[in-house]
DNA sequence: TGATAAATGTTACCTTATAACATATCAACC
DNA sequence: GGTTGATATGTTATAAGGTAACATTTATCA
């Protein structure tokens, strides 16, 4: 489990390390990994927690890097259909993936209080699900489980 | 399993026993069963898909029961919040539930080509979440998974 | 039956997302 | 090294999804 979303630690090593690891492996699958969207990746990194499409748009505006909102979600959308990045769904916001360049099935724990989202790992073809979609001759080409509830630090607060 | 959405069954029956199921629950718990909130579910469970709010919305007007999106939304919520029916978050869309009244942890077969929908329900405390969630201290209330993938109907028709 | 709460009606608006087309940049081959 | 086709970005306009705020009506129950 990915906890660091709920944990102080070396932020700025932290950015660093995601940026590599998504350039070395955009370099050897020649994917473009340009400026607009490393930004757009860096911005993610920045935060541990969802950000609307928009919110990063207007971080990318004050560096000069497209104004408008297409030019957010094309940078969005390539990060998340390279699985650097995700969409939580529940938020409809976007947030840097822990495990980027590596095959994953992800779940997501959203804090209700702040927002902050950490990023587990499940096992890709999970129990009862995978019976489930045999039994009825689904085929299952991608899961994603968002859990709500409170983080560490809320449910100190929240007493 | 539930496979109900993708196979074909006596459709009529499946509405009245779902509104009844709910109709009952309702009584039993004194939550007002309005007529916007029934012809809400009805929509609902007239498809075995998930349908917009605005779709709905759409239904209701025709009905003369409402025509303007707060009014469909109050409704939508009313059922959601008492799990009568689902919002699928990656669709934007809503379905009626196919437990109303029983507590459970859906998780959501969606059919990338047709959008039927398909419920299958998950043990509560899944394995890897439920560990993944108590080693960082987080606080599950409520998990929902949604699978995307090809239902058997659309899985036939693409090769 | 009157007081209170719950539900519905209505206006106005905000947020999220995309279609469509123009322009610029890249990649790679002759 | 220039041409060409593909990929990426810029820009306008608008579609789709959702809610705040307040007025009015309807239910609940003392």
């Amino acid at each position: 489990m990915d906890n660091i979303a709920f944990a102080s630690h070396d932020h700025r090593a932290c950015i660093k390390t995601g940026i590599e690891a998504v350039a070395k492996y955009c370099a050897a699958q020649k994917l473009q990994f340009t400026p607009l969207r490393r930004r757009a990746l860096e911005i993610l990194l920045h935060e541990h927690r969802a950000m609307g499409a928009y919110d990063v748009l207007d971080h990318l505006r004050r560096d000069g890097l497209g104004s408008q909102p297409p030019v957010a979600y094309r940078a969005l959308d390539f990060l998340v259909s390279h699985g650097f990045a995700h969409k939580i769904e529940r938020l409809n916001a976007f947030i840097a993936c822990a495990r980027p360049g590596q095959d994953h099935t992800p779940a997501f724990l959203i804090c209700r209080i702040c927002d902050a989202v950490a990023e587990a790992q499940l096992e890709p073809s999970r129990g009862m699900l995978g019976r489930a979609a045999e039994e009825t001759g689904f085929t299952i080409e991608q899961a994603v489980t968002e859990a709500i509830g409170l983080c560490p630090n809320c449910a100190k607060d929240i007493q």
